[in-house]
RNA sequence: GGCGCUAUCGUCUAAUGGUUAGGACACAGCCUUCUCAAGGCUGGAAUCGGGGUCCGAUCCCCCGUAGCGUCACCA
C-alpha cells in the first residue's frame, strides 16, 4: 500500500463520491471528470467512493449504473480493490462517533420531534470558519447559526457530514473537488475534521451545470434529460460528452474546441475553472458530437450505422448485411446526423425508404421540375434510360447523363431523375442515389416514373 | 427571509489598467447547387446599474440590482 502510494506524485488524491440514489446525473459526470482530469494531470489518484448511507434510497442497480457509466466514459478510477462503500463501514463510523462523544465534541441528544427520539449532535463551538478555495479564493462563514447539527441518527447510523469527513481522512484525500452546492456544507465538515484531528484538504467548489432556465439541473424539474443514460441512448459519444462538459466551466485559453480526453488531461488547469455556473447547451453538444463522430474510424462508423439500422423497420432487409451498401449509405448519413440515434429516427420517418425499396412511390405532379413540364421530364427520362442501355460502366453512364443535363437543362434532367430515384423532393443527388441503389433498381425506378407520365 | 456564491454577445467563453472587446455554438445573408444535407464566405450580436481610485476602467474597491445555491434524522 505504501509503495503504491509513493508511485503517485506528491501524494495527491482526489475522490468522486456519488450516491446510488438515482440514475447517473449529467452534473455528476462533470464533477467526476474534473476530479479525473485533476488527478491525471498531477499524477495523483482518482478514487471512487459509494455514499450509500441512505438505506431507503440507495440501490445496487444505481450503484451498477455508476460503475458502468464511469467505464463507458473512460473515467477509470484507481485502487479498485479498496473501494469504500459507506454501508459497509458502520463499525468505523460508530467508533468515530464514540471518539467524538468522549472528546466532548458530540453528544447524544433527546429529541422532541423527528424520526428518532435520540440523535447524535455535534457540539458547535460557534465563531467563523474561513477556508481557501482553489476556484473562489477565501470563503468565510459564520457557523453559529448552524447550531448543534446532527451527525448521526443513532450511534450506528451516521449521516453524510460525518462519513464524508471520516472517509476523506482515511483515504488521505488532498483535494476535495465537488459542486458549488457543497460550499455551505464545508464549514460543518471542517468542524468535524478538526474535532477528529485531521488535516485540512484543499477545497475546490465547481460552478454548477445549469438548465436553460439557469436553475440547477434536477430530475424533478427537467426530467430524463438530466441523466447520462438519456444521452447514451440518444447516440451521443462518450468522447463528445466529456469534451462538452469539460468546456462548461473551463477552457484552455486557446481557440481549440475539439479535445480528446488525453488532450484535456494535458491542458487541464483547475485554476482556470470558471466561477459562474454554465448552461447545458445541447446545440453545442450536438455540434461537438458530430465532430467526434467524424473523427471515429470508418469501421466503427459502419458498425454503429448497421446497429442503428437494425433498430428500424428495415432490420430484415438483406441490404443491411451488405458492406458495400453500408459504406455508401454512411457517406450520405454522415452529412445529416449529429448523433447516432438520428439514424433510426430519419429511417423511421421514411426519408431514405428509396434506398431500401427499389421503386419508390411517385406523385405524378412533381416528377417534372417546377419550372418545366411533364412532357420534357418524360423525354429526358427516356434519354436517360437509353444511356443506361447503351453503356456499361457507371462512370461513363454518369458522364453521359451530365452531358445530357448540360444540353437540355440541368433542372430538366436532374430533377426528374432524382425524383424518380428517390420519390422525394429533398434527397441526395442522383449520382449518389444510383450508386447506392444499383443500376437495375435505378432503371426500374426511372421506368415507373415514365409510365406514370404516360 | 438568514447565510453564501456569481455577473463579458441568446449560449459556452477569451482578453488587457489603454484592443476596432477575440473565438466557438446558434441565428441571418450570400456562394456552391436540379432539391436537401455538408462545405465556403460575410454579417448582426456583449462588458448589469451607480459611485469611487486613476491621465485612463470591462478589468481594482464600495454600494445597489439581478440570478443561482443552501438552510433535512438526503447526499
Amino acid at each position: 500500500m505504501t509503495d503504491e502510494k509513493e508511485s503517485f506524485n506528491k501524494g495527491i488524491a482526489v475522490r468522486f463520491a456519488p450516491s446510488p440514489t438515482g440514475p447517473f446525473h449529467i452534473g455528476s459526470v462533470r464533477t467526476a471528470l474534473y476530479n479525473f482530469l485533476f488527478a491525471r494531470k498531477n499524477g495523483g489518484k482518482f478514487l471512487l467512493r459509494i455514499e450509500d448511507t441512505d438505506k431507503e434510497r440507495s440501490t445496487k442497480e444505481f450503484e451498477e449504473n455508476i460503475f458502468d457509466s464511469l467505464k463507458w466514459l473512460g473515467l477509470d478510477w484507481d485502487d479498485k480493490d479498496h473501494l469504500l462503500r459507506q454501508s459497509e463501514r458502520t463499525a468505523v463510523y460508530t467508533q468515530k462517533i464514540h471518539e467524538l462523544i468522549e472528546k466532548g465534541a458530540a453528544y447524544i441528544s433527546k429529541e422532541s420531534e423527528g424520526k428518532n427520539k435520540e440523535v447524535i449532535r455535534f457540539k458547535n463551538p460557534g465563531g467563523k470558519i474561513k477556508f481557501q478555495d482553489l476556484i473562489r479564493g477565501e470563503v468565510e462563514m459564520d457557523v453559529s447559526d448552524l447550531e448543534d447539527f446532527i451527525i448521526a441518527r443513532n450511534i450506528n447510523e451516521p449521516v453524510y457530514h460525518l462519513t464524508v469527513v471520516v472517509d476523506d481522512m482515511e483515504s488521505e484525500i488532498t483535494h476535495i473537488i465537488r459542486g458549488e452546492d457543497h460550499i455551505s456544507n464545508t464549514p460543518r465538515h471542517i468542524l468535524i475534521l478538526e474535532a477528529l484531528g485531521g488535516s485540512r484538504p484543499i477545497y475546490a467548489h465547481l460552478p454548477l451545470v445549469l438548465a436553460p432556465d439557469r436553475s440547477k439541473l434536477s430530475k424533478r424539474k427537467h426530467g430524463e434529460s438530466v441523466s447520462l443514460n438519456f444521452y447514451k441512448n440518444a447516440g451521443y459519444l462518450p468522447e463528445a460528452i466529456i469534451n462538452f462538459l469539460a468546456m462548461v466551466g473551463w477552457n484552455p485559453g486557446t481557440d481549440q474546441e475539439i479535445f480528446t480526453i488525453n488532450e484535456l488531461i494535458k491542458d487541464f488547469d483547475i485554476k482556470k475553472v470558471q466561477k459562474k455556473g454554465g448552461i447545458f447547451n445541447i446545440e453545442k453538444l450536438d455540434w461537438l458530437n458530430r465532430e467526434h463522430i467524424l473523427k471515429q474510424s470508418k469501421n466503427l462508423q459502419i458498425e454503429r450505422l448497421k446497429g442503428e439500422i437494425l433498430k428500424t423497420k428495415f432490420k430484415d432487409y438483406e441490404k443491411v448485411g451488405d458492406p458495400e451498401f453500408l459504406d455508401k449509405f454512411l457517406v450520405i448519413i454522415l452529412d445529416r446526423i449529429h448523433r447516432w440515434g438520428e439514424v433510426s429516427e430519419i429511417l423511421e420517418a421514411g426519408e431514405f425508404d428509396h434506398l431500401f425499396i427499389d421503386k419508390p412511390e411517385l406523385n405524378k405532379e412533381i416528377i417534372h421540375w417546377k419550372k418545366s413540364t411533364p412532357e420534357k421530364a418524360r423525354e429526358n427520362l427516356e434519354k436517360v434510360v437509353q444511356i443506361f442501355n447503351e453503356e456499361k460502366t457507371l462512370e461513363i453512364i454518369w458522364t453521359k447523363i451530365e452531358k445530357l443535363a448540360e444540353e437540355r437543362g440541368k433542372g430538366d434532367v436532374l430533377w426528374p431523375l432524382r425524383y424518380a430515384l428517390s420519390g422525394r423532393e429533398k434527397s441526395p443527388d442522383p449520382f449518389t442515389l444510383i450508386k447506392i441503389k444499383g443500376v437495375k433498381a435505378s432503371i426500374s425506378s426511372i421506368l415507373s416514373a415514365i409510365e406514370k407520365l404516360s
